[in-house]
DNA sequence: ATGCGTGCAAATCGTTTGCAGGTTG
DNA sequence: CAACCTGCAAACGATTTGCACGCAT
């Protein structure tokens, strides 16, 4: 069985959840999408391998799969959200294009270092963070 | 009068568009929040100084803000689309406690530095960025 | 058997748009 | 007058919710 699969089986476990057959196959197929996707994008791939998983379904797992830390909103300026699986990716952060909606992802292993030293400075322990960079992308400036 | 008005208008001018009432009331308000906003915050605040701006004008009156470069979208998680004006601020970041909730604020220039290379890297031009350190502070950790 | 889960359809919420009337140059 | 603007209400699109039935423990 794969961490993630485990991961969110542990997770429904201590909420008295359940894994159903919906459940997993989501996981399975946001666990083969790299990059960022959106509710439409799973239940259209599910929906062409003949998997019946209704919409809703998907609404209501994601905030399950944020959750267990399997899966990260990642911020937008549209109107739809974006998701993407987080497990085994190394942290990256955002540049967000304002004018088309781009997200290029980078990472900067710098910063981090900057990051924890000002954490240092006022004694704070950084758990988690989140850069996000906006502004024009090459073809829209 | 103020640079932030004087953009403005030079701006609709090259468009042929107008300054009226409504927008320059909207303008005006916005500039008074320090911070993000949204478009109910500024339909709220001039409602209650029984100034008369529809929220239509309001979500007709803020692209042209952000393309004149007075005001940004910043990046959410929401649904909300959230706002704040960009002009005369000096830029800090953000700790945030997520057991008592307090917030830092700080500022380090070499990681502003590296953001700057990093949206060279990408041809980004970056406008605006946003960096949270989640964790503990002094008092909770 | 007891809840949790599901799909559907209806409801909701933020935002956009069509329209009729008002304002500006 | 021509073009722009406004407010209202209706339309819209993404997400959430109520419900009746189904399924896992």
């Amino acid at each position: 069985m794969k961490p993630a699969e485990q991961l969110f089986r542990d997770y429904l476990k201590s909420k008295g959840l359940r894994l159903t057959r919906e459940r997993e196959e989501i996981l399975k197929e946001i666990m083969k999408i790299h990059g960022h996707f959106e509710v439409e994008d799973i239940y259209l791939r599910l929906r062409r391998k003949k998997v019946k998983v209704s919409q809703t379904s998907i609404y209501r797992t994601l905030p399950l799969l944020v959750e267990s830390g399997i899966v990260q909103k990642t911020p937008c300026d549209r109107m739809k959200a974006r998701y993407e699986h987080v497990l085994g990716h190394r942290h990256h952060d955002h540049m967000v294009c304002i004018k088309c909606g781009r997200i290029i992802e980078f990472s900067n292993e710098r910063i981090e270092r900057l990051q924890e030293e000002a954490g240092k400075k006022y004694r704070f322990e950084i758990l988690g963070h989140r850069l996000v960079l906006s502004g024009l992308c090459e073809e829209c400036r």
